[in-house]
DNA sequence: AAACTTCGCAACCGCCATCCG
DNA sequence: GCGGATGGCGGTTGCGAAGTT
């Protein structure tokens, strides 16, 4: 099959068994398409998106169609900005799934799987470009864990206190932690967030033996993990496993049961104002937690060059701290 | 203000799996 | 079992908007 583009929008489908190469329109959706569209399917159903697109006087695919409708013009397909909450879990799953977009999209209602890969592309691999390393490396994986999972999780809790009563409708969260917490040495939070809480739900397992006593009101009860889980819909097969941005931790390979020692903070008690944030806190990050003041940004400009050459550089020195333990020198 | 660059995203493409006659 | 039609997925492209020089 031989393809032409045309200036008009058009391009000319010459097919040998079909001769009388009828225009099809490609490029953006007029309106008019919109409507023939949405009318169509509101009166007889989708699928059959050849069909369809013949039936209902489009001259586009089927499949331009069904992309069409499955992307844009479905009345639950959510537009606008991903919510932290929203990136956050596509962070995660991500890590666990990788590029699955669609599988991602399940877990996102109203968000489609191409949404949410060019938010991949064009957000997270953008800010691996800037740090000058593979987006699907380890390195990238920490920094997502230590700085950008933080930042989200500070823009849910502005989210939260500037309508705490947001939480109760779309997106409500759970979070689970990993029981290999190691006790925090007193950190100040990771720039640039405020220090936050986190709410153990006594109807849920105990977690005074998987925790170690928090010392101070300032400590954070760290965790190499975070897991965001959507509560709509319940999905079964979602994963409940301790989360990892990256997991390739000893602690992990070192803890056979961690799955029995997961436990989630139920939504319904979920209180965003006393949130705690778990931060990832290894033994050697004690010099994350010293990051120097031009760690501390302003809302909106984190991902800055400068920003992101700071952080960089920090995470260099706790690449290298934990180089050296590990090899125990 | 114009030229240029970067960004964000809708749409397309190619491949593969499944369905169905 | 075979082959065409269809649907679904992940990767890529093209273009308008926004930002920068």
């Amino acid at each position: 099959m031989r393809v032409t583009t045309r200036p008009s929008g058009t391009k000319r489908i010459c097919n040998s068994r079909e001769e009388e190469s009828h225009e099809l329109r490609r490029g953006p959706w007029t309106l008019e398409e919109d409507t023939m569209l949405t009318h169509y399917i509101a009166r007889q159903g989708e699928g059959r998106w050849n069909m369809l697109a013949k039936c209902a006087g489009l001259k586009r695919t089927g499949k331009s169609c069904r992309l069409r409708w499955l992307n844009y013009l479905k009345p639950d397909i959510k537009h606008g900005n991903l919510t932290p909450q929203e990136q956050l879990l596509i962070l995660d799953l991500h890590s666990k799934w990788g590029n699955r977009w669609s599988k991602i999209a399940e877990h996102l209602p109203g968000r489609t799987d191409n949404e949410i890969k060019n938010y991949w592309r064009t957000r997270v691999q953008k800010q691996a470009r800037q740090m000058n390393i593979e987006s699907n490396s380890k390195r990238f994986s920490d920094a997502l864990r230590f700085f950008w999972v933080p930042r989200l999780l500070q823009k849910m809790e502005q989210t939260s206190t500037s309508s705490s009563s947001s939480l109760t409708t779309q997106n409500q969260m759970d979070v689970s932690l990993s029981p290999n917490s190691t006790t925090a040495p007193t950190p100040t939070p990771p720039c640039p967030t405020p220090a936050t809480k986190l709410v153990k739900n006594p109807n849920l397992i105990s977690t005074e033996n998987l925790m170690p006593a928090v010392t101070s009101p300032n400590t954070t009860i760290s965790t190499d993990s975070i897991t965001i889980i959507s509560q709509q819909p319940q999905i079964p097969e979602y994963p409940k496993s301790p989360l990892s941005l990256s997991n390739d931790y000893s602690v992990y390979s070192n803890n056979p049961n961690l799955d029995d020692h997961c436990y989630y903070v139920s939504s319904s008690s979920f209180d965003m104002e006393c949130f705690n944030v778990e931060y990832p806190i290894s033994s050697h990050m004690g010099s994350f937690y010293n990051l120097p003041p031009e760690c501390q940004v302003a809302e909106g400009n984190w991902t800055s060059n400068d920003m992101t050459d700071t952080l960089w550089n920090n995470l260099d020195d706790i690449w290298q701290l934990r180089d050296i333990e590990e090899v125990g020198i």
